[in-house]
DNA sequence: TTGACATGCAATCCTATGGTTGCGTATAGT
DNA sequence: ACTATACGCAACCATAGGATTGCATGTCAA
């Protein structure tokens, strides 16, 4: 598991919303989860800025994705989180 | 407590180290903690970059500083640390 | 007091990162 | 078959972040 890419997803507030979502109500599409965002928390941004968001959260093994017809769905995946968390927290 | 600050300050490799260097050894000095990152982890940095990471770190609040002569002391504190971690870990 | 030492401050540089724009592609519905 | 939909890809742009450089400041020891 990469530690950095890890830390370095958790770094970015959208995407820490994104978790907020997914880890709430798991198996969202990219379309859906940007809705909710833009809706529930005011956050403008493009489906494009999303899709990277995504990429960066995948990379850390923090979300997995998986195609469905013309969908991508999300899944939250927390064993990333985790295995990083209780590294000053013994 | 700023959870942006907090996150983003987790998100260099360096200050990670400095993290693991300082939570298991308290109250070293800017230099002292400068030495042993360079020796024990081999990383090649300066005393002025240095500085900056902790003044990050500082920011967020998981390291304070205390001026004693012309030193200054560095005291890990972890309670950011905990705050921040169990948002998606229920 | 004088000099070495530990640190502070500010300007500059380079690269990474987040965002946008534009276009292409595949699937689903009618 | 046609069209709208959900998404992928690549180029570009602007900003932020990490690092260096140079100089200034304050403290301690001799």
């Amino acid at each position: 598991m990469h530690t950095d890419l890890v830390f370095r997803a958790l770094a970015d507030p959208i995407r820490r919303l994104m978790l907020d979502e997914l880890s709430e109500r798991n198996e969202q599409t990219l379309y859906e989860l940007t809705a909710r965002l833009i809706m529930r928390h005011e956050v403008a941004i493009s489906r494009q800025a999303m899709a990277k968001h995504i990429d960066v959260l995948e990379n850390a093994g923090i979300v997995s994705s998986e195609k469905r017809g013309k969908y991508r769905m999300l899944v939250f995946n927390d064993k990333p989180l985790r295995a990083v968390m209780d590294r000053w927290l013994k």
